[in-house]
DNA sequence: AGGTACTGTGGGAGCGCTCCCACAAGTGAT
DNA sequence: ATCACTTGTGGGAGCGCTCCCACAGTACCT
């Protein structure tokens, strides 16, 4: 900027009550036009937009979240290793979702991440600092403590896939059951018979509801259901070859593979070719999360897809409406606090 | 609100004036304390700390913030859609470096969106309100005035993969020349002789050093440099396609392909396969990025691999120093203020 | 003894907002 | 004319911190 001269004591950005001075009004005035409150006079209002734009005028967000006790930013909690976030397209949809419901409003995005004991701690001391007005939960295991200290500290959080069914955060989820039964369903319409599903951890409440499904189906179809068809994985490509190797040794005439993620479709899928299985003339195999991976495996992978995008903005809405409301909260029924969002059947050549 | 009467004034988080009455010290002690400063005895400091410890004090960021001017907060800024951001490995290997490296720190990451003209206008209000203390740019575009308003905001900024060779800003990037050069004497020396380039956006500066290195590594080799064998590409899957088919069409006796990153790669070898080209045995191919998409590729993709974690990692120090020395900044030179790291190649079964 | 320099400490003065009370002015009933 | 609202407005009192000045105490010179 050249020469600025007398400029006040200023020098900095200009402040509410730089704004009130050139608009001629007090400062309370100019706090109310900010703020979008109705009890301002159109002539006021519109003075005092024309002295904010003319100074540029940009609110302080320190003061104001001193002031007011909100930081008008949200956390997206995210409890694994980066890797797995990454990994997984998973997240990355999510994120876009949030990201566009959150351009809607004022509110600013943190990502962070609580992988390694480390970061848990320094997420601990960030929550307690209230540095958020409310926390978006993803992909949290049933033992995690993460829940209880955010209700704890009376920070209004969502959670996307519940920790079970007496979930008490509000949630969003897609319908891992129906995933799993479309999956199970589809490869019997194929004309499967013996159908191995590879499950991801059972922690997670969402790789449990996948299993029900994949039973389920089969035993609505007058299949009997075998445990011995059904291995636990970890949702990584390695847990997806183990579990491939095993089912392989008890049942070497399976004709079909349910795996709980693409990930571990693909681990499946190196097993079965290292032993000369083909797909899917010898063996049909099914993923789940439709990400980039099944559409580039070879074959292209038939994989239960979810609309992941829609969840992650459905969290947002349900988290605003959690921080409006921010009062005791008791009276309002859970049904509307849990959302269950329909799951997609994308069939490709590997079935 | 109900009845809140006396309101005690306790009742909340404490503050630093409890800390201090109950630590028998002034706040400007206990201040020093929380801060650092070795201008306090010993005794002075533990009891302080063990006020703290009782109390569960935790600092107002907010207030802090606003009394010292900083936010202690950097933002990661991302001028693509999110789509790419996660489609590519690259940003989310480099999230993890900046992540490990900060989590040394007090200081909170943000990302930030900037693909849509709406996201733009936002960060840019965003910005103006200095509500981060620096800003971490990831594949800057050479005409993006992102890097001009940073520095007209006097916002420190380090930038990853400079716009040009005459960036202003400091910058961290890998060998893109080098990795080029790697990649075509890789397929030199693998007997290859008619090998064609498929580029990156042209107006990423390391694309164009990837053309140099697979130009220089021509012509070093004493072969002559067909422009006709370089087709620009956009680093999409689809730009892949389009561009194999173009070099294909000019050259149906090609023997080997270097693509400017891993994706593009996979767009050029489904176009091969589908004109019946077998990879490697009559076309080579070589990827960039060495992403999941080359190891899962089929057969598993040559690729070049940059160590972006690292790269995260010197960024976020550069930048941490440029926060550290925020004056006029006139005096040091530009010569620690630029790192470049080596690439390695991995060779897989495509060359 | 007086000076000069530290070290350690307390606390006033803000930082730029929001909240809320006070109050002027207008409106319409009594 | 009085009262009772309503609408719009100004500005004081903080929010919880950092910065910095003042000052007591101690140490080491002259």
């Amino acid at each position: 900027m050249a020469g600025h001269g007398a400029r006040g004591r200023s020098g900095g950005r200009p402040t509410l009550e730089e704004v009130a001075a050139r608009a001629g009004v007090g400062r309370g005035t100019v706090s109310r036009v900010i703020n979008g409150s109705p009890r301002v006079s159109d002539t006021t209002r519109a003075a005092v937009e024309a002295a904010v734009a003319e100074l540029g005028y940009v609110p302080n967000t320190a003061a104001r979240a001193l002031a007011a006790n909100r930081t008008d930013a949200i956390a997206l909690v995210v409890p694994e290793p980066e890797t797995r976030f990454f990994a997984e397209p998973y997240f990355s949809d999510m994120l876009r979702g949030v990201g566009a419901e959150l351009s809607e409003t004022e509110m600013q995005l943190l990502l962070i991440f609580a992988g390694s004991d480390r970061e848990r701690q320094r997420l601990a001391q960030y929550l307690a600092a209230h540095r958020v007005d409310g926390v978006l939960l993803v992909s949290v295991h049933a033992d995690d403590p993460l829940p209880d200290l955010l209700s704890q500290l009376e920070i209004p959080a969502v959670i996307s896939g519940p920790r079970s069914e007496a979930e008490t955060l509000p949630s969003v989820d897609s319908d891992n059951y129906g995933g799993g039964r479309s999956a199970v369903e589809h490869l019997l319409s194929r004309g499967r018979t013996l159908i191995a599903h590879i499950t991801g951890r059972l922690d997670v409440y969402g790789a449990q509801r996948r299993v029900d499904g994949y039973r389920d189906a089969l035993r609505d179809a007058g299949h009997e259901v075998r445990e011995s068809l059904v291995e636990q994985g970890d949702f990584t490509e390695e847990g997806g070859r183990r579990a491939m190797t095993e089912l392989l040794a008890r049942h070497p005439d399976l004709d079909a593979v349910f795996a709980g993620s693409d990930v571990m479709a693909a681990g499946a899928r190196q097993v079965l070719r290292e032993v000369g299985r083909r797909i899917p003339e010898d063996v049909a195999l099914v993923g789940y999360d439709d990400s980039a991976i099944a559409r580039h495996m070879d074959p292209p992978l038939t994989s239960v897809r979810q609309p992941i995008e829609e969840m992650g903005r459905r969290m947002l809405d349900l988290l605003l409406t959690e921080i409006a409301d921010r009062r005791p909260a008791v009276s309002r029924g859970l049904e509307r606090r849990r959302v269950v969002l329909a799951t997609e059947l994308e069939v490709r050549a590997s079935s």
